[in-house]
RNA sequence: GUGGCCUUAGCUCAAUCGGCAGAGCAUCGGAAUGUGGAUCCGAAGGUCGCGGGUUCGAGCCCCGCAGGCCACCCCA
C-alpha cells in the first residue's frame, strides 16, 4: 500500500489514456475552429456565489456537490471549484463587455471540472468536459447547430450509437403554470410517493417526471406533458428546432420528461444518450438553451445556449465498443551503441536526429547491443543506427527493424536517408 | 447522502477445513560481449487495503475505517 494515493474520485490518465484524451481534445479543437467557435479559458475556480446564482441555490450540484474553498479566500469571498463550465464563460462573457462583440459570442473550452459527488466508473470528482456556447442568438437555428456539432463529435471520435434526446421546458412565461399542472396531477396520490418524491413536490415537480421508481411508472405515464403546455413563443420555437434539425437530417427523440439538472435552462433541452452496457453512465454529454442567465449575473438580458460533453464518458464508452487501436511507435529511430560503455556518441546522434524534425531516442543504458535492439524492436521503431568501429569512418549502420535489412550509411547521409525512408514506409508499406 | 458487493506482487488472479503466501503476464539478467519482438533458464518484486478483536495459530472468522465497483440519488 503507497503511502499517499489520488484523492477519491480522482485518477492518474498515464500514457494510454492521456493520448486518447489528447485526440478528443484535438477533435474538439478542430470542430470547433471549423464551425467558428473560439477557445478559450477560464480560471478552476471562481467566487461561489457566481455558481450559487447561476446554477441554482435549491441544485444537487450547488446543495452537495460543490467543492468549496473554505480558507484561503480574500475578504468577503467564498471561492468553490467550478462544477460546469458555463456560469464561469457567462461571467467572463459580462466582466469584458462581449456584448460589444458581433452576436452571437460562439465559444469553446475544455478543461477540468469538479464535483463532489460519490464516485462510480464514468462518474468522478474531477472529470474533463468540452463546452461549447453560443451567447447572443435567440435561436432557434442555432439551437440546432450547437446539436449538430455534439452529434458531428461524437461521430468523429467512433461512437456511432449516440443518440439526442431532445424536450423544451418552456420559459417563465409558460412554465409556473405547467408547475403546477404538474403539482395537481400528483397531489391526490401523495399518500402512495416515496418519501424523497413527496419532498419533491413542492421543491422541484418537474423531477417527478424522470423519477425510476416502479411507483412512479404509472402516475408519470399519465402526466400531463410540457410540450402540450407550451406559450405560443416557445412552441414556435420549439417547433422551429425541431424543423431545422431534420432539415440537416439529426435524429432525435422527443423526451417529455428530460429535465435538466440545473435552474438556468429554458427552452430547448438535449441529452447525448447511448444505449449501453450495464454499469455504463449513459448520459454522455447535454445542454440547453439559458436566455435568463446572463441577467441572473449581472449582465443585460441576453439569450444563450450550449453543451457539456464528457470525454471521461467518451474514452470509456470507446474502450467498451473494442477499445484503442493500434500502438503508435514512441520514436522513428533508436540509436544503439555496438560498444555498452560508449553513451556519447549515441546521445550526440539521436539529438542531432531530432534537431532534424525525426523522433528518435538513444538507448543511454550500458546495455550489450542484443539488449538495446531488443528494446527498439519492442518499441515497434522503424529504424536502429548503430554506432561501431566504422564511426571512426564516418559511417553508421542504418538497421530497418521490421524489414530485418541493414546497411552501411555515410553519417552525413543519416537524417536524409531516414526520411526518405520513413515518408515511403508509411505511405506505401505495411500498417 | 442511502443500500449492497469487492480489495492478495506493477497488472490479471489462485491459495482446500483457520496451519510454510503462489501462478501467468510485465520488468531485469543469462543462454547470445557487433545484431532485435520467438524460445529456454534465472532473479527481483508482498504491511494479503489500513486499524483493532477472536484464536496455540488469521489472507481466510468478527468489528471499525479507507478505497474501488454496483444499484439509487444525480449527472457529464
Amino acid at each position: 500500500m503507497p503511502t499517499f494515493r489520488a484523492p477519491r474520485g480522482t485518477r492518474d490518465l498515464l500514457a494510454g489514456e492521456r493520448r486518447a484524451f489528447a485526440r478528443l481534445e484535438e477533435l474538439a479543437s478542430g470542430l470547433a475552429a471549423r464551425y467558428g467557435y473560439r477557445e478559450l479559458e477560464t480560471p478552476l475556480f471562481e467566487q461561489a456565489a457566481v455558481f450559487e446564482r447561476g446554477i441554482g441555490e435549491v441544485t444537487d450540484v450547488v446543495e452537495k456537490e460543490l467543492f468549496r474553498l473554505a480558507s484561503r479566500t480574500e475578504e468577503g469571498e467564498v471561492w468553490a471549484l467550478r462544477p460546469e463550465a458555463t456560469a464561469g464563460i457567462v461571467r467572463a462573457y459580462i466582466q469584458h463587455g462581449m456584448h460589444t462583440q458581433p452576436q452571437p459570442v460562439k465559444v469553446s473550452l475544455t478543461g477540468p471540472m469538479f464535483r463532489y459527488d460519490r464516485p462510480q466508473a464514468g462518474r468522478y470528482r474531477q472529470f474533463w468536459q468540452w463546452d461549447v456556447e453560443a451567447i447572443g442568438d435567440p435561436g432557434p437555428a442555432v439551437d440546432a447547430e450547437i446539436i449538430e456539432l455534439g452529434v458531428r463529435f461524437y461521430r468523429d471520435a467512433g461512437l456511432a450509437d449516440v443518440r439526442v434526446l431532445l424536450n423544451s421546458i418552456g420559459d417563465p412565461a409558460c412554465r409556473p403554470a405547467y408547475v403546477e399542472t404538474l403539482r395537481e396531477h400528483y397531489r391526490p396520490a401523495i399518500g402512495r410517493l416515496p418519501g424523497i418524491e413527496r419532498e419533491r413536490l413542492e421543491s422541484n415537480p418537474l423531477r417527478l417526471l424522470d423519477s425510476k421508481d416502479p411507483a412512479m411508472a404509472a402516475l408519470n405515464a399519465s402526466a400531463p406533458r410540457i410540450v402540450d403546455r407550451l406559450c405560443d413563443a416557445c412552441a414556435a420555437h420549439f417547433a422551429a428546432v425541431r424543423g431545422h434539425l431534420d432539415a440537416l437530417g439529426i435524429a432525435y427523440r422527443l423526451q417529455p420528461g428530460l429535465v435538466r439538472g440545473l435552474d438556468y435552462y429554458t427552452r430547448t433541452a438535449f441529452e447525448y444518450y447511448r444505449e449501453g452496457a450495464e454499469g455504463q453512465q449513459q448520459a454522455l454529454g447535454g445542454g440547453g438553451r439559458y436566455d435568463g442567465l446572463v441577467e441572473l449575473l449581472g449582465g443585460k438580458p441576453t439569450p444563450g445556449i450550449g453543451f457539456a460533453l464528457g470525454l471521461d464518458r467518451v474514452v470509456l464508452a470507446l474502450e467498451a465498443n473494442g477499445g484503442a487501436g493500434p500502438v503508435e511507435p514512441e520514436v522513428t529511430a533508436v540509436v544503439v551503441g555496438a560498444d555498452p560503455l560508449e553513451t556519447v556518441l549515441r546521445l550526440v546522434v539521436a539529438t542531432e536526429l531530432r534537431a532534424a524534425g525525426i523522433a528518435a531516442r538513444a538507448e543511454l543504458g550500458q546495455r550489450k547491443l542484443g539488449k538495446q535492439l531488443e528494446s527498439a524492436a519492442r518499441d515497434r521503431a522503424h529504424f536502429a543506427v548503430i554506432i561501431g568501429d566504422e564511426y571512426a569512418d564516418g559511417q553508421v549502420q542504418l538497421r530497418d527493424l521490421p524489414a530485418g535489412t541493414q546497411k552501411t550509411v555515410a553519417r552525413a547521409d543519416l537524417q536524409r536517408e531516414i526520411s526518405r525512408a520513413h515518408a515511403a514506409h508509411r505511405h506505401g508499406g505495411p500498417a
